[in-house]
RNA sequence: GGGGCCGUAGUUAAGUCGGUUAUAACGCUGGCCUGUCAAGCCAGAGGGCGCGGGUUCGAGUCCCGUCGGCCCCGCCA
């Protein structure tokens, strides 16, 4: 069938948008061939487009039309002028928003056809991410997909908004910058005009919003695009974006709560929410303490109880030894899991193991007593004070870490999630926000044998706690704060060091000599010995956001175009081998090893 | 760098202890059909099992390698 132009016609309306109002009224409507449905006589096809579905009919009595809607086929691109008319009594359709109304065509032009599908257009599809990501295009006209980019346009705009009407100025940032030694992995673009020197993809605009502040614009926000090359998993892409803001001449509260309104506005406008604020808070220490994790789900409970004392001088040498050692003994008390089989806690241990625990210690509290590898070790005074101390009753499954507190902390707050999941006590609605505060400034890296600061190394430490920088710096607190949603931390900041002595001292720490310091941060350095404003800020991860709001399980649904694990765009097929003139214009010479060729890659 | 799961028509899957011509559903093509909306009925086309090698009389099934996808550990200030 001949394809035909538009010739002059104007959509009236979306296709979703069709309703009993227009009842009797002539309108134009352009979109997708979702599914035909001919009965030889009359003739149904959905019609799409990205407000939804409105059925069109075709009857025999108008041969010219009715002979091409016999053509038609999915996702043929159309466009039909006729007259809205209620269906039948009986025909509605309550499954659609325009389920009550039909067009009744009078002309239809044939805009384009299509080649039949890879696979059917429908929300509850099935098909292998693979599929969908090669033919993103088709994918991203699932209504499925199109809501969630659509709420994402929505919650952008509200964020704009609100940060605009609170006085932040949206201030673009170089995306060619310099290589930092912190942090992740550099994506590195080489420079054509200096053979030899690279340029950086930006982790976060971080240096240059705190040059902003420097620069007297007070309060910054940008919408921004960061890149680092780790690994990828179902909530990391190498390119995300960023909600970032910072501001001037704030403390910690200020910032928390002109973020907190940020948030509210977004579910506000976003999904309909008046979400309560203010947030509620954990210091790190609370949350590591009582979940195990700085990121803790606090929708249910199975908390994380501290035993150390209890088992110190208990017979069971495991227990007594990681006490003596500077160990904690911990534990968590799943209600109700004494019936765990053998394969699931088989499965725990597995869990444990895999967070660095050496084993797992599990108590089942039956009828008959404790049924446990470890209860011959235990007295009965202590076999009470445990279970007082985890408010313990018969039927119940304790489950025992004891190692060096990260581990033992970290390895119980991973199955206390996996326990919570199992019993189904984890909320699947709902938004659950908690602040974590006070985190440590510094961590002592066991590979580097060297402090490496947990935020960023332009962290501001609490001011009662610069004391003991030096004295004992891995106790030192900072002036930084993750916001956390549902178990997912979506945002964190800091309010940053604006003295350029303070600074320097922080760098030595992180034993960052003064000519690294000179030759990477010179810059910042200069900038803050001339008049830098007490300043701080935060950066929420976008797409982990419209993955909670939209129920996503992967960022790469919220993402139009997202990489696969290996950082590889199925549609595009980037990255991919380029010229030799382009590598010899930007002095690159490929080694052996990394230069298969796209066949020797295809296989 | 490591662990786990997975690659069979366009799609989603089945395929027993290795054994004639590799199944099904959906989709697709053609025909019939005037109230369907996962339309219905009838007929048909379509793959040699990701790729390479090996074992075997014989491999989708077993072994080795490799490519790709997903989840996770490490990593991600």
């Amino acid at each position: 069938m001949a394809r035909e132009p538009l010739g002059g016609l104007k959509r009236t309306c979306y296709c979703g948008e069709v309703n009993a109002a227009h009842t009797g009224a002539a309108i134009t409507l352009m979109g997708w061939v979702q599914r035909r449905r001919d009965h030889g006589g009359l003739i149904f096809i959905d019609l799409r487009d990205r407000e939804g579905i409105v059925q069109l009919v075709f009857s025999p009595d108008a041969p010219t039309v009715h002979d091409k809607a016999h053509e038609l086929r999915s996702e043929y691109v159309i466009a039909v002028r006729g007259t809205v008319r209620k269906r039948p009594p009986g025909t509605e359709n309550p499954s659609l928003k325009t389920g009550l109304v039909e067009v009744a065509v009078s002309e239809l032009r044939l805009l384009n056809d299509s080649a039949p599908l890879p696979f059917v257009l429908e929300d509850d599809t099935d098909v292998a991410e693979m599929t969908r990501l090669k033919y993103r295009y088709l994918d991203l006209r699932r209504p499925a997909l199109q809501k969630k980019l659509l709420l994402r346009h929505k919650v952008a705009m509200a964020a704009r908004n609100y940060l605009a009407e609170n006085g932040f100025l949206e201030i673009e940032t170089p995306v060619l910058t310099k290589s930092t030694p912190e942090g992740a992995r550099d994506f590195l673009v080489p420079s054509r005009l200096t053979p030899g020197s690279f340029y950086a993809l930006p982790q976060s605009p971080q240096l240059f919003k705190q040059i902003l502040m420097i620069g007297g614009f007070d309060r910054y926000f940008q919408i921004v695009r960061c890149f680092r090359d780790e690994d990828l998993r179902a909530d990391r892409q190498p390119e995300f974006t960023q909600i970032d803001a910072e501001m001037s001449f704030v403390e910690r509260e200020d910032v928390m709560v002109i973020m907190e309104g940020l948030i509210r506005r977004i579910f506000k406008e976003g999904l309909g929410l008046d979400l309560a604020t203010p947030f509620p808070r954990l210091t790190y220490k609370e949350a590591v303490g009582r979940f195990g994790v700085d990121n803790p789900d606090v929708r249910f409970g199975l908390e994380l109880k501290d035993l150390t004392e209890t088992v110190r001088s208990s017979g069971f040498k495991v227990f007594a030894d990681t006490a003596a050692k500077g160990g904690v003994v911990k534990a968590i008390c799943a209600k109700g899991c004494a019936e765990f089989s053998r394969k699931e806690l088989d499965d725990l241990t597995a869990i444990a193991v895999s967070f660095g625990a050496k084993g797992l210690a599990w108590v089942k509290l039956t009828p008959e007593g404790w049924h446990s590898p470890i209860a011959k070790f235990l007295s009965d005074g202590v076999k009470a004070a445990i279970a007082g101390a985890l408010d313990a009753a018969t039927g119940d499954l304790l489950l025992f870490a004891a190692d060096r507190p990260a581990i033992a902390n970290t390895v119980l707050g991973r199955l206390r999630l996996n326990v919570g999941n199992r019993l189904g006590i984890v909320p699947k609605e709902g938004f659950n926000f908690v602040w974590v505060t006070e985190f440590p400034m510094l961590d002592y890296d066991e590979t580097e044998k060297r402090c490496v600061a947990v935020h960023h190394p332009f962290t501001a430490p609490m001011d009662e706690d610069i004391g003991k920088l030096d004295a004992e710096p891995l106790s030192v607190r900072a002036k930084a704060y993750d916001l956390v949603l549902n178990g997912s931390e979506i945002g964190g900041g800091s309010i940053r060091i604006h003295r350029s002595d303070v600074q320097s001292r922080i760098f030595s720490k992180l034993g960052i000599g003064e000519e690294e310091a000179r030759s990477r941060f010179g810059f910042l350095l200069d900038a803050l010995s001339y008049g830098t404003p007490p300043h701080g800020g935060i950066a929420f991860g976008l797409d982990r956001i419209m993955a909670i709001m939209t129920g996503s399980d992967s960022i790469r649904d919220t993402i139009a175009f997202p990489k696969t694990q290996k950082a590889a765009d199925m549609m595009s097929e980037a990255p991919s081998t380029v010229d030799q003139k382009q590598l010899d214009e930007i002095s690159i010479r490929v080694v052996k090893k990394a230069a298969k060729t796209e066949e020797e890659r295809k296989g």
